[in-house]
DNA sequence: TAAAAATACTCCATAGGTATTTTAT
DNA sequence: ATAAAATACCTATGGAGTATTTTTA
C-alpha cells in the first residue's frame, strides 16, 4: 500500500464516480480503476459495489473512510512539525540582527 | 511523498546507518540515500545529519521520528477496521439473549 | 442501448541496481 | 587509508495512457 492507494481511495469515496474522481486526480479512470483494485485486494475486502447506475461504498469502505483522513491528518503533522523546525522555531523564537561599522566590519550580535 | 519515503526513513533513524537500513529493507544503499534526500528535499530540511564516521538525526530529522509512527498506527487501524468489517465485525461489539417462553416469543434483551 | 467500470496492450517514468567517486576521519 | 554516503549511469518494474470490451439497469 501507498499513499497513492489511499489518495485514489478518497476521491472514489467522495466523488462515487470513477470518471470523474480520475479527472479530479489528473489521471485516467483505467489506471484509477486498477489502483482501486489492488487496494480492494490488498485489504481482502471489496470497498466499492460497482454497477453502471452508481457507485457506492460497502461496509468496508464506510469503515475505512473513516480512518484514512486520520492517516494524511498525521502526515500533515509530521509535515508541519519539520516545517517549523527549518523555519528556526524550535518552539522558541529566535531573533538576529548585525551592525554595520565604517570599516565594512558586517557582524551578526 | 509516499508510504516508501516513510518506511525509509524511519529504518534510517533507527538503525543510523544508511548501508544496514538498506539491508534491512532489501534494497540498495543507493536508491535508500536518494529516496531519504527526496524526502529531505520535500520537506524542505535535512533529516540526518551525514559523516563517514555516524549518521545522526537533525533537530527535524528527531520531530519527524516523532510523527511518522501515528501515520503507520493510523494504517493499521484503518486496515484492521476493514478486516474486522470483512469477518462480520462491525465495529461495535453485539451482545444478544433471548427468553424462551413457553409461548416461543424471542426477544433482543 | 447507453453509461460506467474493467481489461488488454503499450509506453514511459522512476524505483532500484552496479560501479565509482567523494568526503571526513 | 578507510569506511561511509553520494553520484553517474543503466536496467526493469509497474504506473499511466489508449483502445476496447464487458456489464447492468
Amino acid at each position: 500500500m501507498e499513499l497513492r492507494h489511499l489518495r485514489y481511495f478518497l476521491a472514489v469515496a467522495e466523488e462515487l464516480h470513477f470518471a470523474r474522481a480520475a479527472e479530479r486526480l489528473h489521471i485516467d479512470q483505467s489506471p484509477l480503476s486498477r489502483a482501486v483494485k489492488e487496494l480492494e485486494e490488498e485489504l481482502g475486502a471489496r470497498l466499492f459495489v460497482r454497477t453502471t447506475r452508481s457507485t457506492q461504498l460497502t461496509r468496508a469502505g464506510r469503515l475505512f473512510l473513516e480512518h484514512v483522513p486520520r492517516v494524511f491528518a498525521s502526515i500533515k503533522q509530521a509535515r508541519d512539525s519539520v516545517r517549523s523546525a527549518a523555519n528556526g522555531f524550535h518552539g522558541q523564537l529566535r531573533i538576529a540582527c548585525r551592525t554595520v561599522s565604517r570599516h565594512r566590519d558586517y557582524r551578526r550580535c
